[in-house]
DNA sequence: CGGGTTTGACCAGCGC
DNA sequence: GCGCTGGTCAAACCCG
């Protein structure tokens, strides 16, 4: 997590031509702001409280999904239902928004989920979907939702990283380039990533467009080489 | 029957 | 303190 210590990771990659910052926090989420890349046209979510101090609570997920709170969900049987420890603060994975143009709202990346609820978010006609990994040691979440203003992109926010290779890869083992680029986030679909021109078949009713881009702002330090390399903490990997 | 979805209720965080 | 909102739970329901 200190790889890029010293380093501001947003002149990184706002200096870097295929960067640049799309927005602040909005309604898609509080305290996160997003990235687009300009040559791949996939938006990045970055998630300005992720501080050190939750980064290795994070890490500690590699021992015990239990153990941390992401939620209720994690809880021991033995506390009531909805009951969360006094004090504990809800602690946010780093996280990958995608905006992509797609007549289905779950896109397919490989993965198994199991929505878990549903709501209707501010500002929005659309619904927010909820969906869990279905594997019991993977405590990864990712929200599904239609963009208000174009109904027809469909933003999708991963959180957290798999501790499990895919369950299985769709159609022949295409996956989309969103697929692909969230194997960054979760490595063991990134080296089914797809290069530029070549749409998957999985999406082939999907198409990722751009978003505008509004402003520059730095980006916490705390922001670490998860978008770029391999940041699966060792405790994970080893799983 | 097992696994996934739906949906109303509950809870925490946050802003005022 | 109160109300709003997002996130989650869990019972009921659905489906293969």
């Amino acid at each position: 997590m200190e790889d890029k210590e010293g380093v501001d990771p947003a002149s990184e990659f706002t200096s870097d031509s295929s960067w640049a910052l799309a927005g602040g926090p909005d309604s898609v989420s509080d305290s996160v702001n997003y990235f687009f890349d300009r040559e791949s046209n996939i938006l990045s979510e970055f998630d300005w409280n992720l501080q050190p101090d939750h980064a290795e609570q994070i890490d500690r997920s590699g021992e015990d999904p239990s153990e941390i709170y992401t939620g209720s969900g994690g809880k021991p049987p033995e506390i009531p239902s909805k009951a969360r420890k006094k004090g504990q603060k809800r602690i946010r994975q780093p996280r990958f928004a995608f905006m992509t143009k797609s007549e289905v709202e779950h896109l397919e990346d490989g993965y198994r989920w199991r929505k878990y609820g549903q709501k209707a978010v501010k500002n929005n006609p659309f619904p927010r979907s909820y969906y869990r990994c279905t594997n019991s040691k993977c405590t990864v979440k990712k929200r599904v939702e239609r963009s208000s203003e174009d109904p027809t992109i469909v933003i999708t926010t991963y959180e957290g990283q798999h501790c499990h290779h895919s369950a299985g890869f769709p159609r022949g083992g295409l996956i989309s380039r969103e697929a692909a680029f969230a194997g960054r986030f979760t490595p063991s679909v990134s080296q089914f990533y797809y290069p530029h021109g070549e749409i998957p078949a999985s999406i082939i009713r999907s198409q990722q467009v751009p978003i505008e881009i509004v402003e520059s702002r730095t980006l916490p330090q705390t922001t670490n080489e998860g978008l770029l390399g391999d940041i699966v903490p060792p405790g994970i990997r080893n799983r």
